[in-house]
DNA sequence: AAAACGGTCAACCGCGACCGC
DNA sequence: GGCGGTCGCGGTTGACCGTTT
């Protein structure tokens, strides 16, 4: 048995907002506010709509201080920091820009911003073609060996990735180490109830706020070399470059110890289903001022921590399935 | 001139989460 | 704890419009 729809679709108009529809609502809300059930706000003032359609309506476009395009460079410059940390969490990247829709920046990000920014990328990528047929036949090699031995993720299947996974959030432990690891206001004494009242997610709105307006201060205004060296700080201070996966795989193989706290991190990296290789290349560089080269920590929307990790399109199934190809 | 194509964006859909009973 | 109703979210669709062929 089907799930029950929310309104009788005969019975409700559908299709682009009239300017009488719009004027109803609007005056309405503003008068009343939703009444706390938007199901039942239609019937209240006479709308032939479905109360999910009038809530879209009035969140994305009647609501007082909507923006619609125009996106500035610092926008564009959270968007992509915070796509590339959290994925398409549309809500939560809505909430660090004032005036700015959900559905306004997914829509952004689909005509747009994914454009330009890949685009850039194969761009660059175009030009130094014969430089990357040697390094794709090296990462082809080493995924070949990584996906047979599995050195790094001996536990990694080829299962898809699921925003929804517990695999962060229940990691409270690692979490914590990372937390520390970043220094500031997480020294090892810390307890991360200070933080996290109980230990327990989620966290209350307020220090989700603190905590990602760090974050974005962070990864935001910081060149790539400072951010690595900020945020890993209190590790042994050897620069990596990360100029592409060889780096950050050399890493993680010689330097276990001063990664620790990330151990989360690297299965993800290859799992994450907004992680991806172009065409076999890494090229990280290419993807400045947008791409972080770390993997970064923010809050999640269900009130845990997630990472993110730059990869390009396509790496996963490379990396998964390099026979495949 | 017109058909084909591509980009944009408002709106819809379906699912999981949440909440009250 | 189970259930039904509602909310909120992210993915998708389709109408519209400008550009290209």
């Amino acid at each position: 048995m089907g799930r029950a729809p929310c309104c009788e679709k005969n019975n409700v108009k559908r299709g682009p907002w009239s300017i009488e529809e719009d004027a109803k609502l609007k005056s309405y809300i503003e008068q009343n506010g939703t009444g706390g059930n938007w199901i039942a706000l239609p019937q209240k003032i006479g709308l032939k709509r479905c109360g999910k359609s009038c809530r879209l309506r009035w969140l994305n476009y009647l609501r007082p201080n909507i923006k619609h395009g125009g996106f500035s460079e610092e926008e564009d410059r959270i968007i992509c920091s915070l796509y590339i940390s959290i994925g398409s969490r549309w809500s939560i990247i809505a909430a660090q820009l004032p005036g700015r829709t959900d559905n306004d920046i997914k829509n952004y990000w689909n005509t747009k911003l994914k454009k330009k920014l890949f685009g850039k990328q194969r761009q660059k990528q175009g030009s130094r073609k014969g430089k990357e047929i040697n390094s794709m036949s090296s990462i082809s090699n080493n995924n070949n060996n990584n996906m047979n031995q599995n050195p790094f993720w001996p536990e990694l299947q080829p299962v898809p990735y699921s925003i929804n996974e517990p695999r962060f959030i229940n990691d409270h432990t690692s979490i914590r180490k990372l937390l520390i690891k970043l220094g500031g206001k997480f020294s090892e004494d810390d307890q991360l109830t200070n933080v996290v009242p109980n230990s327990q997610y989620p966290i209350d709105n307020l220090s989700m706020q603190l905590m990602y307006q760090n974050h974005i201060n962070l990864i935001s205004s910081s060149p790539i070399d400072n951010v690595l060296n900020t945020t890993l700080s209190p590790l042994p201070n050897t620069q990596y470059n990360m100029d592409g996966p060889a780096e950050f795989e050399h890493m993680i193989n010689n330097n276990q110890q001063k990664v620790d706290g990330l151990e989360f991190l690297y299965e993800d990296m290859f799992i994450h289903k907004s992680a991806s290789i172009s065409g076999g290349n890494l090229d990280w560089e290419a993807m400045n001022p947008y791409a972080l080269p770390l993997p970064s920590i923010v809050a999640s929307n269900n009130g845990g921590f997630q990472q993110g990790i730059i990869l390009q399109e396509g790496a996963l199934d490379e990396l998964r399935y390099p026979m495949a190809q």
